[in-house]
DNA sequence: CTGTTAGCGCCTTCAT
DNA sequence: ATGAAGGCGCTAACAG
């Protein structure tokens, strides 16, 4: 139950002042290799442990990043944390983790937690219902990327993945096999990778001479249930999709349920697509086809250009991961009946 | 681009004293309303925000702890996490989050660094190699609490679920159902949560007058990867088991993968049980069965209990949370053939 | 009820 | 190459 050792104790026990001491710890200049022997062999048995409290408060640098994410439980998001937190530590960098669970509120709130912490920047992955935390955010002068997401009408830096493009891959995939009647159940439109996988559904469609029909297409889908309940609305109508593009692997893994549930065999009676590839994805029974993407390049990405920022940097840095899409089992030809 | 406004700033624009502003920010007495009105108004004008590093600095509170876990991909643990920080909020708590990759290295730095941002306790989930850091943990007088796994020969606080019991239940639902053959493809024995499920394991076929067959039993498998590599040799032997009992989900996806490959249909063929109830759990073609842990239940307790521990509680609490079998698709009878 | 003073542990001038 | 002094922003005595 040792008291804190602090760099005065050491100073002590060595046989200096607190200020070479402190220099010798930091491998300053101006310290002779003894004096520098001699501090860390007492600092070592001492058991001195910095005090980053004091170092940042004089410093204005904490060496901790905040990170804020939708849903950690989200393997997806568990993954880019994952990777994010891996590249911080390779720069000693320390995260403050935390959750919105899609909540504005609390995405304002732990904003001015971490603002209150003085972390040298922050990495977000925003709710964006509203913006209104964001703008505030870029005056606070905190440095900070957005993980993931970004705002259209908004100059900050982001870092993610190429939604329309994953968007457009799985629907043209699925048009290549010939579907013509391909729904897509996607997430809330408010974010901005639902906003832009629908894009890129879009521009499939018209790629291809197809005509989008609204009905096929269905938002606010986040978990399992919400695939599940959506699918089975879709799959009980006589003209019902042969293919469905789901937002994410889980949403895939409704659809799935749902198609069983109404008899339809995957992939001869149903296509599916899904998005993320999960790391369960290809250990289905029937292994889903999905969009794959780089999640750990995404976390050493935006790790890389927080840290530019945090070093004074004012170029604006919007980066686009290609994704891409791994062909397996759940999607087929199309049987053939007309529509 | 704001200069941080300070505690001064907000004395001289209310016309008060550091002094005053502090005890009206704080709630503290002795402050007349009025006063705390203007401060108040002050401070909100100028957009102050308290720094934390000053605070913790001065009063040895960090309102900050750390949360060190295995693995935050895995969906288990980001469960675990998300818990734990909705918990930790609650009562205004931060975490910083620490991940191991089940490397021994790794979480003797993590700690370290901990231990220099002043964290006011911390959770882990120890790797479980060596126990030298946790040793040292006790030592330093950090508060923490072992998070889902402990060990047995030190008599340090934890929160885990019953992993004897679920071992037990699971073992014992098969042997239920007829099965002789029970192979149990567990994680590595050096984990607390492994070596008590294959407790469980044991006593649930002693129960029941079975012998253990050590052919039957393998370990270290974490990954799908590691569950498909197992049970294709295990399948393939002449005396195959007729169920197994896997340590995880994700292991479990594994054999059930490499039971497709070999011919052997769920439950037919083989029964499955895996553990964590995993989100996809439910999903499956097969839907799992499998042993549910209340997770959250782990997140809100591990937090309460450091928090009392923080508080300068020094009754050790040892709890294990019950777990349950959630039985869905993957197990049946067994088919006559004898052993 | 309010103000003054000191100091948490560290790093950064500035001397020596 | 080393030391002394000051201050980062805040809270805890202690006065008044």
């Amino acid at each position: 139950m040792n008291q804190h050792v602090t760099i005065r104790d050491v100073a002590a026990a060595a046989g200096f002042s607190v200020n070479t001491v402190s220099r010798a710890l930091n491998d300053k200049p101006d310290v002779s290799p003894e004096t520098k022997a001699r501090v860390l062999e007492a600092a070592r048995r001492l058991g001195y442990r910095p005090n980053k409290l004091a170092r940042g408060l004089r410093s204005n640098k904490t060496q901790t990043i905040g990170v804020i994410v939708a849903d950690i439980a989200n393997p997806f998001f568990g993954a880019v944390v994952k990777g994010v937190e891996e590249a911080a530590r390779e720069h000693d960098l320390s995260i403050i983790l935390g959750n919105t669970n899609e909540d504005y509120e609390k995405e304002e709130k732990v904003i001015q937690t971490m603002l209150s912490e003085r972390v040298d920047g922050l990495l977000v992955t925003p709710v964006q219902t509203k913006n209104a935390t964001i703008i505030k955010l870029e005056e606070s002068g905190m440095p900070f990327v957005l993980l993931g997401r970004h705002f259209k009408d908004l100059e900050t830096d982001y870092v993610a993945s190429d939604d329309v493009q994953g968007g457009f891959l799985a629907t043209e995939r699925l048009i290549k096999l010939g579907h013509r009647k391909i729904a897509f159940i996607n997430g809330p439109l408010h974010v901005s990778s639902a906003k832009e996988r629908f894009q890129g559904y879009k521009a499939a469609l018209e790629r291809y001479g197809l005509v989008l029909k609204p009905t096929l297409v269905k938002n606010d889908a986040i978990t399992m249930e919400d695939g599940y309940r959506v699918a089975r609305l879709l799959l009980s109508h006589t003209s019902r999709p042969t293919a469905v593009f789901a937002y994410s692997d889980f949403v895939a893994l409704g659809v799935i349920e749902a198609a069983h549930e109404c008899g339809l065999a995957i992939p001869d009676d149903l296509s599916v697509v899904g998005y993320d590839d999960t790391n369960f994805a290809r250990g289905l029974a029937v292994p889903l086809t999905t969009v794959h993407i780089p999640i750990d390049e995404l976390g050493k990405l935006s790790i890389e250009i927080l840290r530019e920022k945090i070093n004074g940097s004012n170029v604006t840095r919007q980066v686009r991961v290609p994704v891409k899409l791994v062909i397996r089992k759940s999607d087929a030809e199309v049987h053939a009946f007309g529509d």
